[in-house]
DNA sequence: GTGAAAGCGCTAACAC
DNA sequence: GTGTTAGCGCTTTCAC
């Protein structure tokens, strides 16, 4: 990419150890090279450095090396606008579907000589303003958002003030910002699908919060592959406050209690799902005995439970990975691909959780 | 604290929408309300607050919250050399250990008007020094490290130089820094007597790697624990590579095909307990039924694996939140606690994974 | 190809 | 109590 990041690796290379605490200025390098700071900061600055002499190029590096110079990116920012910091805003880092989505993007920013900001909103969208002004106080290129509500006027101001922000896992109802997620509709297509062709009739939808695009649209896929699949649909999607073993353990003791005939549950993600076995044990139902869930995620240790969920694996890394490098690209060539909207493909896994023969199905198909 | 983090919050709370696209200048508010830029800047820097009349104050203030002024960090920092960031330097973001720790920090930090910079490096001190020099580089106030080796030159470097470094979860030999953890010793103690308690008689640590602390750390609890209980201790401590499942599987086979004799596993943390489960479970061997096993840290999810993990709860987010005051305090008041060397208490948490009685202890406890 | 000079937005001495 | 001035470290015109 552009400018200092990449001296500073230059540097790395060079003197192998890196300095961690001198504080060499641009004029001491200068100085040592015999020339003058603006022509060290051609020298150091690949796409000036053309304008130098390779001699005096040489010089520079050298000195540059030999004192072990880090380049101050406050002062470099203060005069360019550009900080090569690029902020993550996510929802809850303790929520295990965030971690490989940060990694990711750290990855390939720190690839690109950039500093990865993270930013924990803690799903308060006070929180999160407060934050998102801070950073850019502090100068940041650009947002990697994975906090995004369906209604988000928050995004709507960035976007409209074109400050570079791409979106990850969920989307807005603009659409007016770059976008990458799992193919969440596909996801749910493959479950229902699952659990039709074991024999389930009777599949009920824990769905996540209708504020997330993704709520949103596990709940329309779910309804559509039911109706593709010609399964009844009457009261068969319940929707939760939010995407937490406690929402979903809630929910699933209301369907229970409301004596709803149901063989299976399509949960919106894992921890819905792990409320809802929760909920489902309670009650003294087995799983996959009794009752057949899926979930979401394939979040850490899912493989781990007893019985083993059954669940829909989503590129969390390779969505932090692309959303970081649609960023670089909006902050590098100064234009948005505003029209990319990415979907990661998904992958059923099946495991335990759905795959005993289905005890008492309602009807059995032909 | 002082300076501008907490001008944003009075701004916050006056405009309860905080802009997050103007960018007006000081200047620009100074001109509003009529005054030099200087005196705008001393109306709304708290500690130079008092310099400034009453009404000059009010008058800036409002021009401030009228025009959604944020301040420049940049050029603040540029001047102050100081930014209001503080680094988290942590290993791997997708361990489950980590999450809860920096979330602990960023509570505590951005409380304080703080932002936190989160790096993970990996677990590659090159990577770790270039990703540290490149924070400082922008600046950062100080570091949170959770990635200490216990021979590790760069903290040595940092130690040496000055800057603001706490070290949480992992300690270096030297100890010349601030440091908060949890009470390694005395979890794996609580281990040990446990596991005694049932009759276990041989019993064997599966260590963590010896250039971490509380690998070493706990390795040499388990010795003395086994010494205080008189408990034979010849070959009992296999050490692994890595904190990881994979180390603690390779390591687990490796103990299992030498034929040596033991009943029980304490495992230096929860991954390593996972991959011994793992090694057990192909070579035939039922926990808790022909062996117990324990864990540490008391990773998410544990207690819903089959069996559920017997493990040592660490308060990892409180050692976050402390390791951030700690850093604070440093920053804030130009000083270090140096001497601070805190360790936080834990708890074991029995499950099934040491329920179960003995099946062919050596010997019966009286 | 290189040097001189100005200025990014802010704060800290120093005046008054 | 407030204005003036200088300068943090860098990049970028503009000369030469």
């Amino acid at each position: 990419m552009t400018g200092a990041p990449q001296r500073i690796a230059v540097l790395g290379v060079r003197r192998r150890i890196l300095s961690v605490v001198e504080r060499v200025k641009l004029v001491d390098v200068a100085r040592a090279a015999g020339v003058h700071a603006a022509t060290a900061s051609r020298a150091l600055n690949p796409a000036a450095r053309s304008e130098v002499s390779r001699r005096t190029v040489r010089r520079v590096e050298l000195a540059a090396a030999r004192l072990g110079y880090v380049p101050n990116t406050l002062a470099r920012g203060l005069r360019t606008s550009r900080s090569y910091v690029a902020a993550l805003v996510i929802p809850d880092i303790t929520n295990p579907l965030f971690p490989p989505i940060v990694r990711g993007a750290q990855q390939v920013l720190s690839e690109a000589g950039f500093t990865l900001v993270l930013t924990d909103t803690n799903n308060d969208p006070a929180t999160e303003r407060a934050q998102v002004a801070s950073m850019r106080a502090h100068g940041v290129d650009g947002f990697i958002v994975a906090t995004a509500r369906w209604d988000d006027p928050l995004l709507d101001e960035l976007a409209e003030a074109n400050v570079p922000v791409v979106l990850v896992n969920r989307q807005t109802s603009g659409s007016a910002l770059p976008y990458v997620g799992g193919d969440g509709g596909r996801g749910i297509e493959l479950c229902v699908d699952h659990l039709a062709d074991l024999g389930h009739r009777r599949i009920v939808h824990l769905a996540g919060p209708s504020d997330t695009s993704t709520g949103r649209e596990r709940a329309g896929a779910f309804r559509q592959a039911m109706r593709a699949r010609k399964l009844p649909l009457t009261s068969a999607v319940v929707e939760c406050g939010a995407f937490t073993e406690d929402a979903g353990e809630v929910a699933a003791q209301r369907l229970i209690s409301s004596q709803r005939t149901f063989t299976a549950i399509v949960a919106g993600n894992d921890l819905l799902a792990l409320g809802a076995l929760a909920a489902l044990a309670d009650a003294g139902m087995q799983c996959p005995r009794d009752i057949s869930v899926t979930g979401f995620d394939d979040l850490t240790f899912m493989d781990k439970l007893t019985p083993a969920l059954t669940t829909v694996r989503v590129p969390l890394s390779d969505m932090g990975a692309l959303g970081a490098r649609m960023l670089l690209e909006w902050v590098e060539h100064r234009q948005a691909r505003h029209l990319a909207q990415t979907l990661l493909p998904v992958e059923l896994i099946v495991r335990a959780t759905t795959t005993a023969p289905v005890a008492t199905p309602r009807t059995r198909p032909a």
